[in-house]
DNA sequence: CTCTCTATTGGACAGAAGGTCAATAGGAGC
DNA sequence: GCTCCTATTGACCTTCTGTCCAATAGAGAG
């Protein structure tokens, strides 16, 4: 009775595309091996002989969701504003409108991220696209310090840039649970006004723009 | 072969508590009728037949959850702060070190929420609590913009608000993932930063210290 | 075409889960 | 002491889970 055979490669992808789609809609609780089997039109055995364990399975979906949520790029738009002070409040405005915007994705990964909390394997894959995620924002903050040492006076880079990480996530994470009483334009123009705060600058900068 | 009887509310109680341990021992997944019942020394019919669903008895754990980690009393001593500028922060930091004293509290916390945003019940309670949490931290942010109305314009209070939660979610929620990377002390260092930015108040308080 | 390898299937199993319910005993009222 | 109510128990049911595995068919090598 076996179906079609496949090559290694596809197979696992199908699996994991079908799982991903799986864990979207109903969650971590859902991901069952016989569910992912269903979406993917194959036999729950198959899955399992694929991803020895349930976990393994779990873990990748994990490398995709970080992969969609937990990646910063810093995109050219951004990249190209001169002002670094500017150019931080442009990217947090990015990441939290992409997150807001994509409300099953940010969901999954609030999951994964309880999830982490328990099982080590998890957290570990957490930790690591974290690191990742930091070090990119750890650049413009950097940037942001060194251009004005004077105001901020002791603020690690590494402290900012974990403040910066908390703007976002916890903006997506308190759009989650209650998406109207929650106003992310009041939220971002809040960020921006802590981040630009010095009245040298505001000043300067509606100059620069009336002119 | 029935036990001793006890009065509904105890017995309530009883069952209640020994949920919430079960669920900061092995999470919400662990928190099963039947090892609730056992952690009471009770039978599993038991415990259904007070709270007639499972749904109830996580719904009533959720509650205490809520009380231990989202209820914000503002304490005598924060209070005490004259400055508004500085109550904010000092607020914040009492947050941040009760939450992230408290590791089980917080990692079970993250897992409700986390539920919430499938579960409409749950999402209710925590948006209620949500909201009553924010508005305890809302006096002291209007009391900030409206002591310096110039400084942060176009920062609402409750844009402020949320960012202050944001801080201490944020906070907890990294320290939670990863606890060797992430420094609390840094990281409050640079939102303390950014809540007094302004030359002239780092300079006014310096020097008041100093007098 | 035949042989061999293995990807694939689906059934079987054990365990745990939520939920139901008849039987029973503890205890208050008389 | 008797009665009645109900809190309590434990057996039972169904459903769902992960995991294992014997049987089978697809496909490439010869």
């Amino acid at each position: 009775m076996p179906g079609q055979k496949a090559g290694e490669a596809e197979r696992r992808e199908q699996i994991l595309e079908a799982a991903y789609k799986v864990a979207l809609r109903r969650g971590v609780e859902g991901l069952t091996v016989r569910a992912v089997a269903a979406a993917a039109g194959l036999s729950h055995g198959l899955v399992l002989f694929h991803f020895k364990r349930k976990d393994q399975l779990v873990g990748a979906v994990l490398d995709r969701v970080l992969a969609s949520t937990l990646s910063l790029r810093v995109d050219q738009t951004v990249d190209r504003i001169e002002d670094p002070a500017e150019r931080l409040p442009a990217l947090l405005r990015r990441e939290v409108d992409r997150l807001t915007r994509s409300g099953r994705e940010a969901r999954l990964f609030l999951e994964y991220w309880a999830l982490g909390a328990r099982h080590p394997a998890l957290r570990a894959k957490i930790g690591a696209a974290l690191e990742r995620y930091r070090a990119a924002f750890g650049r413009l903050t950097e940037e942001m310090l060194r251009a004005e040492p004077d105001r901020l006076a002791g603020v690690t880079p590494a402290g900012l840039t974990a403040v910066a990480v908390s703007f976002v996530n916890g903006c997506a994470v308190q759009a989650l649970i209650d998406p109207e009483r929650f106003d992310v334009e009041e939220y971002l123009a809040a960020v921006q006004g802590l981040l630009e705060s010095s009245p040298a600058r505001a000043v300067a900068k509606t100059g620069a723009r009336s002119s």
